[in-house]
DNA sequence: CCAACTTGCTAACGAACGTTAGCTTGTATA
DNA sequence: TATACAAGCTAACGTTCGTTAGCAAGTTGG
């Protein structure tokens, strides 16, 4: 592994554990083993790192959205899951980078951050758009559109919290659990 | 209203929006116009803000439980929709504290931070209770129980950053939707 | 009215911040 | 072998931070 990947995967850990701002420079020198000039050798910034990790991530929601819709499926239904187990797919791959990615990236300077903040807005629409064909086609019961899809993010997100890779269940499997929880509810029928 | 509670207040619109390390005492003096070092005549350190509306949130977060289940429900799926409207409800009640109560958390310092954790540890284990007697008096279908517990939370914890006062739906009625979606999924049936 | 308190200001402190500059040593390449 | 580059270091910069100290003016209460 580079040096530069080191770099910004100890401080992918640090952002994630104390947050982008209260994480200094000397932080992740020490971290490393090195003194905080160094890092510069690595690194153009502190907020590079920061970039970096916030738009591969938004790439990885994208790639793994175009993966999960490579042949196109019948159903809403079967959209809403794949979708569900995609994004919890790119989640669970990296969770110190995805947590910074969901907090950190109003900490982005302009013209990043905006670019960033549209990126999130594309990619939302997606769960948009399918919810929407859901309704339409009468799958889904009728709903308030963006409520439920800031419902089923809200839901989701919130994985990298408690995801462990040592844990009971895997990706595919909370991702499936977590389509099946959305489509039926949690009440017995 | 007090200079302490503007004090308050402006903190926590200001930690919203920035993050607790990445606002300033004298972000939050510009913000109220004098200086900075005139917050002290209010306050006694800038994490003492944070202490205050971590501990006041989570106290919120408590008496609502408390006040939901003034009289016990009959069903666990009442519960619920109870538990899931009331914590609602305080999250609506001041969306900027919650949003500084689910995630500046981590700038405690001991034994601040310790207790807070407890506390929380404490409330997710309510939700716990109801899953459970649902699941265990047949109500709920079988489910990890932890995991849903986090799902739910989840869902509900990101509301902060998208409701609206002025918006469509009311406390009350996102309170019931949520949990009606909880219960009942999206899936037509 | 006067003393005490409150609330603001300026000035400053010691510490911490992200970063640059210059140097040294090690490594790679022609 | 000599040169260029990489990767580290120390020292330092200018800036920012949370906070204290001392003062002045306004307010409150006896």
């Amino acid at each position: 592994m580079s040096k530069k990947k080191q770099v910004e995967l100890t401080a992918t850990e640090l952002f994630q554990e104390r947050g982008y701002a209260a994480t200094s420079m000397r932080d992740m020198a020490q971290a490393l083993g090195i003194e905080a000039a160094s890092l510069y050798s690595h690194i153009k910034s502190k907020e590079e790192i920061l970039q970096n990790i916030c738009f591969r991530m938004a790439q990885n929601f994208f790639d793994a959205m175009e993966e999960a819709f490579a042949e196109e499926p019948a159903t809403a239904q079967e959209k809403l899951t794949r979708a569900i187990v995609a994004h919890i797919k790119v989640i669970t791959e990296d969770t110190s980078a995805s947590a910074v990615f969901f907090s950190e990236w109003r900490h982005l300077s302009e013209p990043h951050l905006g670019e960033f903040l549209q990126m999130r807005e594309r990619y939302e629409g997606i769960f948009y758009n399918i919810l929407k064909e859901g309704v339409n086609n009468g799958e889904f019961i009728a709903l308030d559109l963006k409520f439920s899809v800031l419902t089923i993010l809200s839901a989701l997100n919130w994985t990298h919290n408690w995801f462990k890779p040592s844990g009971k269940m895997s990706a595919e499997e909370i991702g499936k659990r977590l389509g099946f929880t959305m489509l039926n509810g949690l009440k017995k029928k």
